[in-house]
DNA sequence: TCTTTGCCGAGACTGATAGTATCGACAAAT
DNA sequence: ATTTGTCGATACTATCAGTCTCGGCAAAGA
């Protein structure tokens, strides 16, 4: 009964198409309203058959998933450099700038993830992976006497991220360096009230 | 060119029809899944015309959004008793119990508003109400010198709020009276560093 | 009471979309 | 050469948003 007799043999899958099928996925949700991609479109815009899509991806909310995390993987903030206040606004300022860039897809996403399981628990992933980073900075601020105290690094995390979403899938304030650097500072100073 | 002559006559609209849609739309919202809530089922489940509802509003997002701002008035957060720490933590708990509570209208509306500009724009009204109520409250705990003297209380706004749709949106968290209690000492605290 | 106006339900219809199924061509490994 | 599996084309089902038509009926005025 073993799982896999034979590994492979057969044509093998052709990267190229994975990758167009991605990269088009991504622009398309950049580029147009997240209403106007659809399935058909993506495989249009890629030159693929949509039968080569569902083949791949269980649903439309995963290729999308995946296309944006291929994005995001493109694009790492800068790494530590010692200094945490700088660290930190580097960080927020980095993330906060490609966010906005790429804010139809983080859109797009979020809405597909309200109706697709495989699309939310993918995002819930991406979003755990995006959280751990900053938590890990903010400990370190911690540790190092930057923070107040008490902070909870589980709490500022999600004020954090959740102004960056709240903001993005609002619309109602921008989401750009400048509230990186407001908010990041405003992180710090308090200790010296 | 009197734009209308003859005021109103012939039957009036039924204000029973017009609740049971709303109605029905938010619990069909809380109960389902996002997806599972279409204009036919809610037509079915509010035992009323399709017809009836494109009548009086322009689209699905625009019922939606009309029956969660009708559950949310329904609650308002009590009235300030004076004492800003007091009155804030209040405020969050009864702000997040409830939302926990609708979360699944609170995040139907938001993916819908991803995709229906009606929707969108209603939203932003929505939640430029909270986040002036949130405002003026904090605006006091800053006068009163409760909060650090150089917080943004916009900032501040959107750190609260963010945190809550995160977290409903996201769902890696809870959104509970613990939680409120928490961020609300949080922010407080702070000045005693 | 009779007529006009407009609400409302029933249900057919269009168009778009997610996802599936079938087929044939073809590329890769043995 | 044969097997295995990829890929495009295309047709298909099912669902859903939104439109349309029809017929019944309730309310207001004459």
């Amino acid at each position: 009964m073993s799982p896999e007799p034979r590994p492979h043999t057969g044509r093998r899958r052709n990267p190229a198409v994975r990758q167009a099928i991605l990269d088009h996925a991504a622009d398309l949700l950049i580029a147009h309203d997240y209403a106007a991609v659809s399935t058909d479109a993506i495989a249009r815009a890629a030159g693929v058959s949509k039968h080569t899509i569902y083949r791949w991806w269980p649903s439309k909310g995963a290729v999308l998933l995946e296309a944006m995390a291929e994005r995001a993987r493109q694009q790492t903030p800068g790494l530590n450099t010692g200094v945490f206040a700088e660290d930190l606004e580097t960080f927020l300022a980095a993330t906060f700038r490609t966010a906005d860039r790429v804010s139809g897809l983080l859109r797009g996403i979020m809405a597909e993830a309200q109706r697709d399981p495989v699309a939310a628990e993918g995002l819930r992933q991406f979003v755990t992976g995006r959280r751990d980073e900053l938590h890990a900075l903010l400990t370190r601020g911690l540790e190092q006497g930057e923070l107040p105290p008490d902070t909870d690094p589980d709490l500022l995390v999600d004020q954090i991220f959740g102004l960056m979403w709240y903001r993005l899938l609002i619309g109602h304030a921008p989401v750009d360096g400048d509230v990186a650097t407001r908010l990041a500072r405003s992180l710090i100073h308090r200790q010296e009230g």
